[in-house]
DNA sequence: GGTTCTTGTCCATATTATGGACAAGATACG
DNA sequence: CGTATCTTGTCCATAATATGGACAAGAACC
């Protein structure tokens, strides 16, 4: 008699029996997205659905492990020493980024307004470059290293719109708690993403900043899920109908240039 | 009746509720030990004294969470993207590092050999800097982000040596499991710490590589405890007794104006 | 086509992590 | 200066989780 076998971990089905990691690991990603400045226990406890004692202990553990870092004043947690120290393991920078930088300086070189690059992580957007370009006014809003929630950035909404609708629901359905700080919540987001896709890029017209305007467009690996966005934000005034157009284009350009060098494995 | 209370945590004794993330953290620092070309299972589970089940569990675990990657040919695990990506959130270098970093400068440019930093961090060192010098030959067998148990390189055994003798042979025991693989062990180790102590500085006559010499001098925190070494590594004709003082003073010097920095809060 | 590696999986079990409830500081307010 | 309202910290009985012994399946080597 034949044993039923599941299919082999199918990487879809998740494994069991390390609760205990993934939420270590799912409020380090919390503690990620407060930066140098932290984050308050209470923020965390909301932000991961768990309880505050669960996190609580988390949170000390991981301070004794030297992963986390308590902030002497205002009591806020923060990623610690160590998490640089780890990442020192791997000295070579992402295949993405390699990838991508020459498209970023020439785009950059091109447009002469702020542009990123921003990458998918998990549920998060996380802000992996920034050029700024030689026009005097430059929108710096955003720094290398900000994390937030997919769906909350002009560049995640972009990838959201990238992938099937239905995973794109799932994630920002997952990080609906968190969408309360950063004032929106699932149906806006699902909103702009759905305009996006139809779009073919997404265009934001009142930025996180009063007065600014963004443009990201999307970047797909070969399999055909987006894994980054390249974002250009500027003053209103600098993106009118006739520049968005030129802008979408050089940025649509690279994006396939980028693409097609992740196809070749230029790393 | 008053409650006898546990004096509010004092930082030695552990806290408990989280053995599967302390465990995880081990193999996270075994891992990052192995660099970019990673560690095969069995030696992690070597490493970290658990069984092999648990190692597996844990590893495949972080590898769908995308802390850990594996290596497509060889099957080793080695620390993943996510750990840089998480690293971004602390966009500053480290207190350290920036007291060191004018002192290293100089004493690159008076010296012409190849200069390291390295720190401690938890139970092993850890090369965060390395400086070339002018002088043609170089040693550069070690690379920024190697990182070894503590007592296998000569900033190791200075570190140790800069320590009270009975935390250096707790250390020292504790990485007893991971010296084999480096063809070392506890009382070798601990023999040569004890002459470091003697001498005020560690020397290795002989170098990982053949034929070089090293010299390592500690780095004291504030509050007495060793953070870091400065070492000069050199082909052995290069370091003969007159020049090795020469080297032992300048180091000595200028370790002495990194801990005044970092007194300082120069950060 | 065995022999010896290393890696992967299962599952009963004991150990561990969990979270409700309570406590203690901090900060604001009348 | 008391008390109300935060946020953070701790305890401990209990359920649920992580554990590891035993077995299985690939690789690599001869």
């Amino acid at each position: 008699m034949d044993k039923i076998r599941k299919p082999a971990n199918s990487s879809a089905e998740p494994r069991q029996g390390a609760q205990a990691i993934r939420r270590a690991l799912a409020v380090l990603r919390i503690l990620a997205a407060g930066r140098e400045d932290g984050v308050p226990l209470a923020e965390v406890v909301q932000a991961t659905g768990l309880t505050r004692p669960t996190v609580h202990r988390i949170v000390h553990v991981l301070i004794e492990e030297g992963i986390v870092e308590r902030h002497g004043k205002s009591g806020r947690y923060a990623i610690g020493n160590q998490v640089p120290e780890l990442a020192l393991a791997r000295p070579r920078p992402s295949p993405l980024l390699v990838a991508a930088r020459p498209s970023l300086r020439r785009a950059s070189a091109d447009i002469g307004d702020t542009l990123f690059l921003t990458v998918r992580t998990g549920n998060d957007t996380l802000c992996v470059d920034r050029r700024i370009g030689a026009y005097p006014i430059q929108v710096l809003s955003i720094e290398v290293g900000a994390r937030r929630p997919l769906g909350v950035s002009s560049a995640g909404v972009a990838i959201l719109a990238a992938m099937a609708a239905q995973d794109a629901r799932r994630i920002v359905a997952a990080n609906e708690k968190r969408l309360d700080a950063y004032r929106t919540g699932v149906a806006t987001v699902l909103a702009q993403v759905a305009a996006a896709r139809r779009r073919g890029y997404n265009l934001r017209e009142i930025g996180l900043v009063q007065g600014t305007k963004s443009i990201s467009i999307w970047i797909k690996t070969p399999d055909g899920r987006p894994a980054a966005a390249m974002t250009v934000s500027a003053v209103r005034t600098r993106l009118g109908p006739r520049r968005e157009q030129e802008v979408v284009d050089i940025l649509q350009r690279e994006a396939r240039i980028i693409e097609q060098n992740i196809r070749d494995g230029v790393a």
